[in-house]
DNA sequence: ACCCGCCCATGACAGGTGTCACGGCCACGC
DNA sequence: GCGTGGCCGTGACACCTGTCATGGGCGGGT
């Protein structure tokens, strides 16, 4: 088993619950999401642990690698943030769990069990709030400019970025707030981002 | 010694962590901020780790609670964020030690014993970053007309959530804007955040 | 071929925003 | 007393934003 999380405490300290179950055992660590599939291939892990926010490479991209490069192994994703949106990303991308890090430690290992036996592991309440508030209704360019946005800066800092016209990005971020339902685009960017649409 | 984090898993995994060290026991843990004076008081804890987001009250002000009501026991802040402001707001609380979610895991059991015995554990790279940006420039009110911009609002929306003019709310910000370095009020939110001066 | 949705862009308009100058109130320190 | 600085408010101005209408280009479905 891999465990890949930034915060290196937080690693040592799950490495350390899940040495607590004698029928476990971390054979690699790594801090960085672009790191995953290399380290999963030389320890020959069979599931990996995966924290979504991560430098390099976020955990939701990083197993969509490892699907893609290492096909029998499975992923289970732990996050801070349960965001639907996140769930939704997860599973696109090949993963076999999604577990938030509000859960009780008793149930990690157990999920980490499941998982190994090719099942599902999905944390119920979140599944539900996936479904109630459906898909990502923003169109890829709105993505792309309230991510930016979400920096704070003019429309023309962001036009500048994403190489659009400054108009462009203005019709761009009104779409969005309005599918947002609220009406400044800093507003906007809050909501998507805590809806996991970014 | 007390655990305070409001992610369980967190929670559970940290503990598992510290049991490694046969001198140090966990005999308290809670997860809200609120919690942290009456557990750590019946469970006769010494040494109270704190997290410094958690519901019910932060772990800054669970730190200033627990010096003024159990002055024998010692309090060491473990955050996720290393931002210059909430170390020095920890500092002003009275805890006795700083440590980011970063550091190697072996650290953490020394840092615990060093707070433990009286000393003080700060980690050197924040310390000369606090030194560097000193002190939080803004004004009280500016404080909290920028806390609420966070949200995204409009101005007539802030000035009605903090009871001032809209005028008053715009110059404000305007001067947060300008003690910020920025141009907009949600980067000046987002950079002030970030220093920790909110 | 046709419609539809996304993408990009422009122009115009009302309203919001950032800045500045000004005034008044209060607490604090010299 | 008097200066200093925070706090609150008003007014005015240039600029930025959000919205809408309009138009063209592109690909995907029927």
């Amino acid at each position: 088993m891999l465990l890949a999380d930034d915060q290196a405490l937080v690693r040592g300290a799950l490495a350390a619950l899940l040495a607590l179950e004698s029928d476990l055992e971390v054979v690699a660590e790594v801090g960085r999401g672009d790191e995953v599939v290399a380290r999963a291939r030389e320890s020959r892990a069979d599931v990996c642990l995966l924290d979504i926010e991560m430098p390099g490479a976020d955990g939701i991209t990083a197993a969509a690698a490892v699907r893609d490069a290492l096909p029998g192994v499975r992923t289970l994703i732990v996050t801070t943030f349960g965001r639907p949106g996140y769930l939704r990303r997860a599973l696109e991308a090949g993963a076999s769990g999604f577990v938030v890090k509000d859960t009780p430690a008793r149930q990690l290992a157990e999920a980490v069990r499941k998982v190994h036996a090719g099942l599902r592991v999905v944390d119920p309440s979140l599944a539900t709030e996936s479904l109630l508030d459906g898909a990502n209704p923003l169109t890829e360019r709105e993505r792309e400019v309230l991510t930016v946005a979400l920096g704070g800066g003019t429309v023309a800092a962001i036009a500048g970025v994403v190489h659009l016209s400054a108009g462009t990005v203005r019709n761009h971020l009104s779409s969005a707030i309005g599918k947002t339902g609220t009406s400044t685009r800093a507003e906007a960017a809050r909501v998507a981002q805590e809806r996991g649409w970014l």
